[in-house]
DNA sequence: AATATATATGCGGATATACGCATATAGTTC
DNA sequence: GAACTATATGCGTATATCCGCATATATATT
């Protein structure tokens, strides 16, 4: 029963679900998932991460940059179906709408550096 | 985007999981979720509100009682899947099979009366 | 090796959630 | 209508969750 409090825990969140949402269009790294949503970096990797943690997504390695996508191969059962009943989500939500057009325009090395770093020093 | 997440939310406790396994058996008054799962009284009437609010049950009353049971046709099409996919969940689990056991032996006119008046009463 | 950058994480504070206790409410029975 | 009973709910408390800030870690580049 835990796997699945689990599992539904990670959904039931309005910034993870539109990360899933974003990462249904396409893979990103973490600067590119915060240039979507508009959040800082910090915000980003933690729900990236609890969302991996759940089950939902995969991570790898390219270079400087960890690339997270959807893992259509999840051993969570419950992951790869509310994965497929968020597909079927109609986008017709404001903030997801959104964050896909901010998403077209994301790229690797954005202004996350900006947002989080260079603010912190003032 | 608010629909499912209220939806997840109510899903992901693990006192609702209970109760929506236990109502996948049958139909139940809140005084046979309470012994089933074998909590107080106010817990089971707010965690049954809490799922039917968010479109999993329906409640009709019959006589001194009110009676939840899982809502199949539920306008909350996430619920709908949710609930099919818990069906499948195996009772592999100590706590539900527990829940599933002392169900067998819930009626309606329970302890619950003295679970939770009698007590505070002293 | 030193610097730079992308990502992860410890921490504190604000907010949300879940529970038990006590009580309110609504329907039943006499 | 008075007493009784099943369910709902206000309230206080304990715990969990989420965020931003600051910093740590890991890789890349020179």
């Amino acid at each position: 029963m835990e796997d699945i409090i689990k599992t539904l825990k990670a959904l039931c969140d309005e910034t993870r679900l539109r990360i899933m949402k974003v990462l249904l269009e396409r893979e990103c790294c973490v600067c590119e998932v915060m240039q979507a949503l508009d959040i800082f970096q910090s915000r980003a990797s933690r729900n990236l991460g609890i969302l991996q943690d759940a089950g939902f997504l995969t991570a790898r390695r390219e270079g400087t940059w960890i690339i997270y996508s959807i893992d259509r191969d999840s051993a969570n059962h419950y992951a790869q179906s509310l994965t497929k009943m968020l597909e079927k989500l109609s986008l017709d939500n404001e903030i997801l709408a959104q964050d896909k057009e901010r998403l077209k325009n994301a790229a690797r090395v954005g202004p996350g550096y900006v947002r989080n770093h260079r603010l912190s020093r003032k």
